[in-house]
DNA sequence: ATTATTTACTACATCGATTGCGTAGCAAGA
DNA sequence: TCTTGCTACGCAATCGATGTAGTAAATAAT
């Protein structure tokens, strides 16, 4: 059993300072002048002990942590955890580690997380906000640490912000089963202020109004989704059996509904259309494959990722904060083919 | 913008010393006499200026920081990230953060992983432990860090462990499909010397032999399952056409299975029974439902933590490491209900 | 009145690093 | 000989906590 040796070790083996170790370590020894021979003898012995530099000091005393907080709905959702391999890896090649935490959406946890986090001094955070996390976003801003939100954000905060274009692809995709001749399209969704699934729903009334349909619109609650999901959405096509084709705010609800329209025993796409925002594992193995309109997780991690290293990397206050949005992409596949007329 | 307050702006505000300050926020007032009044004092004060304490510098005196390393495959994958959840919330419950890695199984990320992880101190390691890390656990291991590792393990290294009875449940499921009528019962698993598969492999032909059958067995190599997995499996099944069902080793060769069996256009179960040893949230979805052998996460969770705290309470050198194998759950569905003879 | 005990705190070393400032030693220039 | 200027390094403060050992004052015991 290795005990831990320390630079104050080294220092003591080699017969010389503290400062002049840590100074080689650091690479200044160039910058302040030590000599080759010095330094070569340092680096040797270090290199034969195997010495490790204790992080905790380090980080104490420079108050870096190397460490970036991600913060999501769920690690279990894959969604998230796609997102969080990305990350990872992504942080990994710039010597980053990642410790994230799980908000279920809810505030209260939210909070906490940050709280705990903030304490734990990480470099800076990546979050997918719930709802009513202004006022700590804005502590994080005002305290300067590197922040990036994704997925959603605050319309009355200015941050940097990753998302795809909700309004934009919710609208192309409502339009797409317009054109293949569906007529009664419902839309199945949370009811929930945050931004992401506000602009999906604007996206699905736009194409509606567009085309002078009747918009059909189902609003869930989050927390009751794996409950009573199934049901609820068998209710809405119960009551308002002309609906035949149905657009989903997110995976999960599509899954759901799947389940609703199994149940009911219709047909996909023959009774029922089907088109989910958010693709899913499940959707292309699922037959008929499910159309989703997909999320560039790997392009939205990459975004995510430059802009927090451009805020750790720029000191200065001058820097202008970006929204960065990244198109959907459409994956057609079976359960949105052209109904017969 | 606040700035942060250490403890001894407490101290220098109320006109104490730093001792008396961290003494009380420890809660050791009673203990070493300090009176009711002060310690109120201090306590209302911390309270009302929201002062956090500096878990860095804590943990560099105390040597604790209440993370624990949660070191897996791959967070994408629902396996894995189901069972972070899990861990991640018990372990809160306890005060403890997580921090986590994916190996994507390669020797040489997780001992770089280990490392860094150890290097930053944390309290503990939960690993799934891909092949070859025998001395670096060992390490840990001598180093006295609270390790458990799960789904696998190394039979020459005395460790606390959680897994499931992979062998009986291979057993059991391979007898299932004897039972339900498949004669020529195939094996899709990796080619791999760790244990679980091993195990796998050898509750497969158990049943198999108990029985007189004739084993099929195919082996793929875990880097090149998503590039060639279902190339493989066609081929696999091309040869050995009298196969009437597959059992397969995990639930992503389960997914290359029906992908495989899809493209060579035959039924499930009607041409070909299906069992996969690991649940996915598609399984259930899938139509059929794909039979599977589930390992029960919550509980292989629990185990974990208990395991593990005890490690971190239980400083003594005489604790003996424990083992622990639960029972994997059948989860009956349609992709394997009786042949017709 | 003197010593012992208790009460209520405080001083200081320490954890393992980083870093601004200081300085010894030596050669060259004045 | 003395100042100046390098070169090559060391001292000590600091980050923000913990914890041991100790002390001053008040009270109790003898």
């Amino acid at each position: 059993m290795k005990k831990k040796v320390s630079i104050k070790d080294i220092a003591a083996q080699l017969n010389i300072s503290i400062t002049t170790v840590s100074l080689i370590l650091n690479g200044k020894s160039k910058q302040v002048g030590l000599s080759e021979a010095q330094t070569e003898r340092v680096l040797k012995y270090v290199e034969e002990i195997g010495y490790k530099p204790n992080m905790l000091a380090k980080s104490l005393r420079t108050g870096k942590t190397k460490i970036i907080c991600l913060l999501i709905e769920d690690i279990a959702d894959p969604f998230f955890s796609t997102v969080a391999a990305h990350v990872e890896e992504l942080l990994n090649q710039h010597g980053y580690k990642i410790i994230y935490g799980s908000t279920k959406n809810q505030t209260a946890k939210a909070i906490e997380l940050i709280d705990l986090f903030r304490d734990r001094h990480v470099d800076g955070f990546i979050i997918c906000p719930p709802e009513g996390l202004e006022s700590d976003i804005t502590g994080l801003l005002n305290e300067h640490i590197p922040l990036v939100l994704f997925d959603r954000y605050y319309k009355a905060i200015d941050t940097d912000t990753v998302i795809v274009d909700n309004l934009e692809s919710s609208c192309k995709a409502v339009n797409y089963l317009i054109d293949h001749n569906y007529k009664n399209i419902g839309f199945v969704t949370l009811d929930s202020e945050q931004t992401q699934m506000q602009d999906r729903l604007q996206g699905y009334q736009k194409a509606i109004n567009d085309h002078g349909f009747t918009p059909y619109i189902k609003k869930l609650s989050f927390s009751k989704v794996n409950q009573s999901g199934i049901d609820d959405i068998v209710l809405f096509l119960t009551e308002n059996p002309q609906i035949d084709a149905l657009f989903f705010g997110t995976n999960y609800l599509t899954i759901k509904g799947i389940e609703a329209i199994d149940r009911l025993k219709l047909s996909i796409p023959g009774n029922m259309g089907v088109i989910s925002f958010d693709d899913h594992d499940v959707f292309k193995l699922f037959k008929p494959g499910i159309t989703a309109m997909a999320q560039p997780l790997l392009q939205i991690s990459e975004q995510m990722v430059n802009l927090l290293l451009e805020q750790i990397e720029h000191t200065g206050s001058d820097r202008k904060r970006k929204k960065i949005i990244v198109p959907a992409i459409f994956k057609e596949r079976q359960s949105s083919v052209s109904k017969a007329e």
